[in-house]
RNA sequence: GGAGUAGGCGAGGUGGUUGCUCCUUCUUCUCUUCACGAGGAUGAAGGGGAGGAAAGUCCGAACUCCAGAGGGCAGGAUGGUCGCUAACAGCGACUCCGAGCGAUCGGAGGAAAGUGCCACAGAAAACAUACCGCCCUAUAAGAAGGCAAUUUUGCCUGUCUUGCAGGGUAAGGGUGAAAAGGUGAGGUAAGAGCUCACCGUUCUGGUGGUGACAUCAGAAGCAUGGUAAACCCCAUCCGGAGCAAGACCAAAUUGGCCCCGUUUGAGACGGCCCGUCUACAGGGGCGGGUAGGUCGCUUAUCCCUUUGAGCAAUCAAGGGGUUAGAUAAAUAACCACCCCCGCCAAUGCCUUAGCGGGAACAGAAUUCGGCUUACGACCUACUCCAGCC
RNA sequence: GGGCGAUUAACUCAGUGGUAGAGUGCUACCUUCACACGGUAGAAGUCACAGGUUCAAAUCCUGUAUCGCCCA
């Protein structure tokens, strides 16, 4: 129930996609990186990019898929309402399920430190 | 063991936790209407949820919009024959040619309508001229031989060499991818389809076949090299763009058009009022149309099966089925048990425990019919070659 | 998703069946006290890849790969 992902919360419109590429602030790992803005909704929003480069359909679904449920499991973690990009780097490919898991909750937590604090 | 052809299948099964999308039914709330009702949100239950290539976008259609009297030119596509199909560059059967020991595979109109090209080499690359060569005739010189003569010399020739002139030839000629029917015999001054036999080619006729073509007989001595994935000719077909096509609803802002603009704002006429005019504030309406949304959107030239026709592709009739509809784009992550395969451990076998694996190519985007390309873990059938018994 | 186009030397490009070229760059030598400019010579290519047509293919035909452009 509370690890829901609606329609509501990701990002579709081109519009606020160039918004948070211009504002955003930036957070670059090994296999991600992740551009994040605080919002004025009362919920957060995301949003998956996979480039060509990472491979062809079959492997890019499964990332994107793979990101989903990373963040779906780990909506706790984001305090505050924030709308966030996650961009997948050419090393991806390599990546197990668990080192992704891993890198994900380290960036999602040095984000929310940082945003608390800041 | 190797090879070939045709076909099937395409992430083993059950359960659980979290989660996505669509449909149906129900609950609650909200909006609107006199009412029927309609839309949205939340929750619950049930059900459906990627492929043989979904791919490349190479062909053909359906569908939509645009253009369009009719016809032609240009341009493009196809190309053995007959059939199948909505259509096709697709499929089936057959014909001929070629490759392979073979199963099998590949190719296919016209070069005698015309134009172009055929580098280098070669005599010549396409009116067969002509170079070398071969041969005949005439002639000049020389040699040889013979005859006459005292010698110089003169005369003669079924002889030889060289030159020149006229003629006959296409047998032979380093080449070249390709050289003017091939082989053999006769024939001739030398040669030549010049003549003959066989093979090949072309034409005519008969027979068989719907036809490509096959076969038999006769004739022509043969004239016509290759290239049409060069231009071209012949036959058949083709308007253009594509679901981001297209249709509908439609916020905000700017601009456009129409009406009102009064008993109340502004300006003009006027000394003032009434009144008239302008249409600047302001108000109302209209259409186009952006963001956004809805439709198109999945039942269609469909799939399965039985019978009949046909060698087959396919067709006809009957019965049954509904099988994704997303839009920054839906199938995932983890766990447990069973099944199968491989490896290791105590000795040959069994059993038990452990570890690893259950793939590759690859993700619907309007929908079908094909082709091509990628993959082959697997399974089935048939066939050929080689080896052993 | 749907339409188009390109690929030749390190780079930018010619080359419309018959020996793969130009400019820039690179290397060596000359010139200069030295450098630049200039001059001479040279190297560098699987014509993206694979198959076919042809005597002969960068060129013609078919398929594959990579890169790029346009369409609401």
């Amino acid at each position: 129930m509370h690890e829901i992902l609606s329609p509501q919360e990701r990002i579709k419109k081109k519009r606020d996609f160039l918004l948070i590429y211009r504002r955003g602030k930036r957070y670059r790992g090994k296999y991600l990186i992740l551009i994040y803005l605080p919002n004025d909704l009362k919920f957060s929003r995301m949003a998956v990019v996979t480039s060509k480069k990472i491979g062809n359909a079959v492997k890019r679904n499964k990332i994107k898929r793979w990101i989903r449920t990373l963040y779906r499991r780990n909506k706790k973690l984001l305090k505050n309402s924030l709308d966030l990009i996650i961009i997948s780097k050419k090393e991806i490919q390599e990546a197990s399920w668990l080192a992704l898991k891993e890198e994900y909750l380290t960036a999602i937590k040095s984000i929310s430190q940082k945003n608390q604090t800041g």
